[in-house]
DNA sequence: AACCAGGTGGAGC
DNA sequence: GCTCCACATGGT
């Protein structure tokens, strides 16, 4: 990956060979983001990209806050080391073959939990309608008629029957409640720097953030790499390889064992992949 | 018209 | 601990 700073808000991405924005931004980890002829406008918080394909391997990136995005888009870890690693495994093969321009993004925590509470036993189609709803609604105005994701003050005067308008359904009274806990001072950033397992069981304790949540803030927003978020297209793929299981605490366990600090990114592959192959672009 | 979507909370055991 | 079940909403 080579980067150079053409100015103070464009730079040129080449030898992207472990990026593709397509296949980063269609993984399922970002609700905020849409493709306009072969340009995707990307938003996290209160900012703003925008990414344009050139070539083969070679991007434009476009943004008042390029530092931001860089590090957005994880731009700095070498996922050539990490492929390598996970080589060894037989049946990772055809994944990491068609995944490979995945990358993990570094969200915003906030954000992150409110986003990953709504996807529960959601599609994704529905999650970034709600999602842009709320940042319409409720976000402050940045920049070409976009809105931000709106911060802990503004997600705090949200009704539940607000959230209901947004078509976020039974989830309704789980954000309210969250939020209010975030206002009571739960802290989520300091999660970043706590052992994975330990800010695992204090996200546990949020309405609506479940085992499989918990693991998507962890390793979406937080940056712990070690987690292994088990979803309906996780929980097929498990049933390929590892052979019939349905408990997906179990599932979770064997997965973390077997993959060890390369897991939330092993995971991230096989979700695109298994998703992509089986689903086609109907649900995009 | 059942079944599915990046599951969770709650009741009952 | 575990197993069932209800849960809104929109799409196949």
């Amino acid at each position: 990956m080579k980067l150079t700073k053409l100015n103070d808000c464009e730079m040129l991405i080449e030898e992207a060979d472990t990026f593709d924005v397509k296949q980063t931004l269609e993984s399922g980890q970002l609700f905020r983001f849409e493709e306009k002829n072969n340009e995707f406008l990307v938003q996290s918080l209160d900012k703003v990209a925008k990414i344009c394909r050139l070539s083969d391997k070679k991007y434009l990136l476009s943004s008042k806050n390029l530092n931001y995005f860089v590090n957005f888009f994880d731009f700095s870890t070498n996922y050539d080391i990490i492929i390598t690693r996970l080589e060894k495994f037989e049946y990772l093969k055809e994944a990491l073959k068609f995944s490979r321009g995945v990358r993990i993004l570094k969200q915003a925590p906030l954000e992150t939990l409110i986003c990953f509470i709504i996807s529960a036993n959601n599609n994704i189609k529905r999650i970034k309608k709600s999602v842009a709803y709320i940042c319409e609604h409720f976000g402050s105005p940045v920049e070409d008629g976009l809105f931000a994701f709106p911060t802990l003050q503004q997600l705090s005067l949200i009704t539940e029957d607000d959230f209901v308008k947004a078509g976020i359904g039974y989830r309704a009274p789980y954000l309210v409640k969250t939020i209010q806990m975030l206002c009571d001072g739960f802290d989520l950033d300091c999660l970043k720097n706590m052992p994975t397992n330990q800010a695992r069981e204090k996200l546990l304790t949020l309405a609506g953030v479940g085992p499989k949540v918990a693991d998507c803030i962890l390793l979406f927003g937080l940056g712990h790499k070690q987690v292994f978020p088990v979803d309906t297209w996780i929980a097929k793929v498990y049933n390929d390889f590892f052979g019939a299981e349905t408990n997906r605490t179990k599932m979770n366990r064997k997965l973390i064992e077997t993959f060890g600090d390369d897991s939330g990114i092993a995971q991230q592959y096989l979700f695109y992949f298994k998703r992509e192959k089986e689903n086609g672009r109907k649900n995009l």
